[in-house]
DNA sequence: AATTTCCTAGACCATTTGGTCTATAGCGGA
DNA sequence: TCCGCTATAGACCAAATGGTCTAGGAAATT
């Protein structure tokens, strides 16, 4: 068995169903059964446990969502059109899977204040959006690219928060609009 | 014993620990430990245990908000000022307390695909808030009030859940800020 | 063929989990 | 005084929790 099939399979499935349930709702029993593998692949390939699985799942997650919003204001005209991009993206991901996963910082971050490991990839996760976000606002010469990095953090954010609640794209659509509107008028 | 008063400790003491760490997180021996009563007490007033006792926290603490809401925008000369006192208020209670305890929608969000109860506590109460949003837009003349009680709705939601994460006060300050701008240009 | 390395397999452990059940303390009314 | 009700008190339980540890299989290296 090649190492990294089974350690990629426990990422993938770690990160689905934290993002599903959240760190504390999910126990090991339940990810081993899911990946179909043994409690000493777990430790061997984390020794460090659960909290070293949730770390790297997160971070794995977190870096699809980085290279996500890459790719959508990349390819957008002004920076607004990044963020109904980055909303569009999130609403059809939701709808193929017919679920919406929390975000996957979200989905640890109640864990923080037991496993302050955590509560560190959280905080770096979130770090690199907002980096990425605000090197985009200076690139499209948006005046103030902080404020504006930190506004197209918070509002999908919130967006998601609904429509896990939900489990619903609308809250994403619904936001998409408003930023359009932002963009024409 | 005034029956009602160890219930209402009870309530109190879970929505706290509840809302930094999460329904999971939490188990009953800290929340009966943190209010100083046996279990004995907590099955007498809520038969349903674990469950019963989180929905009448969160739906205690969802209460709360929807006062503070209707508060923030009954004392407003618009609608965005109301949105702009709503942050004041969530960055007033973080700096007073010290800590940021996360949305009580939130707080229990995760546990709903175990707990459908809760899932079903977490809707009423997003329903209610968008509700009152929404007869405040109205109230203000607002052109779309649907679209504009779900966008003001979403945009705190995103900025408590960065509060939470970096526990303070400043996204509430920095939507604020956002927001006070929106009215005045 | 023998050895070494990598990884799987799961028995086993102490602790904690949510939940049930019985006993009883305290008190107001008869 | 005795009763009956409310509420507390916590022993007790089966199941699950995260974690450790030993044994072994499979394949590459010698």
């Amino acid at each position: 068995m090649s190492s990294n099939e089974n350690r990629d399979k426990l990422i993938r499935t770690a990160s689905r169903l934290f993002r599903s349930k959240g760190y504390d709702g999910v126990g090991l029993k339940e990810i081993l059964a899911a990946a179909d593998l043994p409690k000493g692949s777990l430790y061997y390939h984390f020794p460090g446990g659960k909290v070293e699985l949730a770390d790297a799942a997160t971070r794995w997650a977190g870096d699809w969502v980085a290279r996500m919003l890459g790719q959508c204001f990349e390819t957008a005209m002004c920076f607004e059109e990044g963020g109904v991009k980055t909303c569009e993206t999130l609403a059809a991901n939701a709808e193929h899977h017919n679920s919406v996963p929390a975000c996957p910082v979200v989905s640890i971050l109640q864990a923080a204040p037991s496993e302050p490991a955590l509560r560190k990839t959280a905080e770096d996760i979130h770090n690199t959006w907002t980096a990425g976000l605000v090197r985009q606002a200076e690139r499209f010469g948006v005046p103030d690219p902080h404020a504006a990095a930190l506004s197209l953090h918070m509002r999908p954010q919130g967006a998601w928060i609904l429509a896990y609640a939900q489990q619903s794209g609308a809250p994403f659509h619904q936001l998409a609009a408003e930023l359009r509107k932002a963009t024409a008028g």
